[in-house]
RNA sequence: GCCCCCAUCGUUCAGCGGCCUAGGACGCCUGCCUUUCACGCAGGUAACACGGGUUCAAAUCCCGUUGGGGGUGCCA
């Protein structure tokens, strides 16, 4: 048997990380297996599905190295579905119903499903697109119907709960559960890998499924959720959690792809970070967690530093350039080796170098405070300015110059020589970068910080 | 309310009956390196939710409790 899985995403929003680590599973899976994987879009509810989102979930899934072998739209299938339902419809096994919401909820009350009302009444069929008249599928009143879970084992539940849902709106078009049986039928789906919030709609689309005549319905796997702080799932609105942040971030796909796996999955070995060729090689369905994972982004930007670092300077030149702002290239090229091991990701690269190629920026409060609260840091910055009018300027004579200065003074004068050059306490190691700087310009700085201090 | 799922350090993963006085990674702390910050290196901190079983032996199996989460739509 081969395998065919797929990654289904409604585009009703942008790619988040939840479902890029579902997506990543089934890649995952399709690649170990030599199997197939397939990119369904289920975007059955027009009112909510927005197709301009359907390239920013291609492209992520395209940045994150997830390539698929097909793809389908369910807006191209709705003839299916509806022959199914004709069939449904003949067969008995489905019913029109026109019960109107307030109806059922004052017939049943809050917590109850659908009564079954309709199901004898033999409602007619309704002009097309009128009356409020939807399709219902006829559900077993006893009996149960579960699965074997790949990843949670036997999952059960009893028929009686399961209300005779709706297949088919009353505008005509079909549902979600339908669309998903007709699909996972006609595209020979063999295991169907996501996240755990979709457990409960099993049994029905194993109904449907077995009602199309289905004799061999998919595997199961259910992957556990990827949560907030508050262990919540991952919400759009509330959560940052857009891959298309991330790659805005300067986040590396490599290293994004390798942490999601860690999500729910890890190697035997405690190898955390490794090629994705090692990953797939090792990656078992039957191996993935059931407890719900926090999205922690220190860690992510640990794997991403590493990351980082794995490249040579040459690749990390090329990579970063993008984040790096307007900068000369030769010049960014000379403050890269120094940069490269001090980032975690890209966008923090301009706070790094803004001082070097325009203006420092305001120094915090707090720092200045810190760094130009001593007493005798204005005879460190009236000797250094003065040693700085005659230095060479090349790297090794600033430093000692700056250095120097200090020592003469007995006093540390690095920092606030660093606080009036570049605006902070911390950053790249000063003399290189101080030396692509013009002596008057340098000179400028440290006056201008003398002048603020008390 | 009803249905379903889950439960090892703060976080994440390893552990699938004895190798566990529970291991790796992130975080945090300490030290070394050092022109700051980082990087790197060396240490340290910290967990089997609780209660019953089963067994010679349980973090590992079973039951219950508690605590979390998901679902409960003419969304997916």
């Amino acid at each position: 048997m081969t395998v065919r899985v797929r990654f289904s995403p409604a585009p009703t929003g942008y790619l988040h990380v939840g479902g890029a680590r579902s997506a990543l599973f089934n890649w995952l899976y399709a690649r170990k297996t030599g199997g197939t994987f397939i990119l369904r879009i289920e975007d059955t509810d027009a009112d909510r599905s927005r197709p301009e989102l359907i390239d920013n979930i291609r492209d992520s899934l395209r940045w994150l190295g997830l390539d698929w072998d097909e793809e389908y739209r369910q807006s191209d299938r709705f003839d299916q579905y509806l022959a199914a339902i004709d069939g449904f419809l003949d067969r008995g096994q489905a019913y029109y119903c026109d019960c109107s919401q307030t109806d059922v909820r004052a017939r049943v009350g809050e917590n109850a499903g659908y009564d079954g009302h309709c199901r004898d009444r033999n409602v007619a069929k309704p002009a097309d697109g009128t009356g409020g008249v939807v399709v219902r599928f006829r559900t077993p009143d006893e009996g149960t119907t579960g699965w074997d879970d790949l990843i949670r084992g036997r999952v059960e539940f009893e028929n009686s709960v399961i209300e005779d849902f709706v297949i088919v709106r009353s505008s005509g078009v079909p549902m979600f559960h339908l669309a998903n049986a007709c699909d996972d039928f006609d595209m020979g789906i063999t295991h169907v890998i996501r996240g755990e919030d979709l457990i409960n709609t099993v049994p029905r689309v194993l109904l449907l499924l077995d009602a199309l005549g289905a004799t061999e319905p998919p595997h199961y796997a259910h992957l556990p959720l990827i949560v907030n702080e508050q262990r919540k799932k991952l919400s759009k609105r509330r959560d940052d959690v857009s891959v298309g942040d991330y790659t805005n971030r300067g986040y590396l796909a490599e290293a994004m792809r390798n942490y999601l796996v860690t999500l729910g999955w890890g190697a035997k070995d405690d190898v955390e970070i490794r090629p994705i060729s090692e990953i797939i090689e090792r990656f078992d369905l039957a191996d993935i967690n059931k407890a719900p994972a926090f999205f922690d982004v220190k860690k992510l930007d640990h794997f991403n530093g590493e990351y980082i670092r794995m490249l040579d300077l040459d690749a990390f030149v090329e990579a970063s350039r993008p984040f790096a702002g307007p900068v000369d290239d030769d010049l960014y090229r000379r403050l890269a080796r120094s940069v490269h091991e001090r980032i975690r990701h890209y966008d923090e690269i301009p706070a790094l170098i803004d001082w070097v190629v325009g203006e420092p920026p305001e120094p915090d409060g707090k720092d200045w405070r810190k760094v130009m609260g001593r007493d005798d840091v204005a005879n460190v910055l009236d000797l250094v300015a003065e040693r700085l009018e005659t230095v060479a300027w090349e790297p090794e004579a600033l430093a000692e110059a700056v250095l120097g200065a200090g020592e003469v003074l007995g006093t540390k004068s690095q920092l606030p020589v660093r606080m009036a050059v570049t605006g902070r306490r911390s950053g790249l190691p000063l003399f290189e970068p101080m030396a692509e700087l013009e002596r008057s310009t340098v000179l400028e700085r440290i006056r201008k910080a003398r002048g603020r201090l008390d």
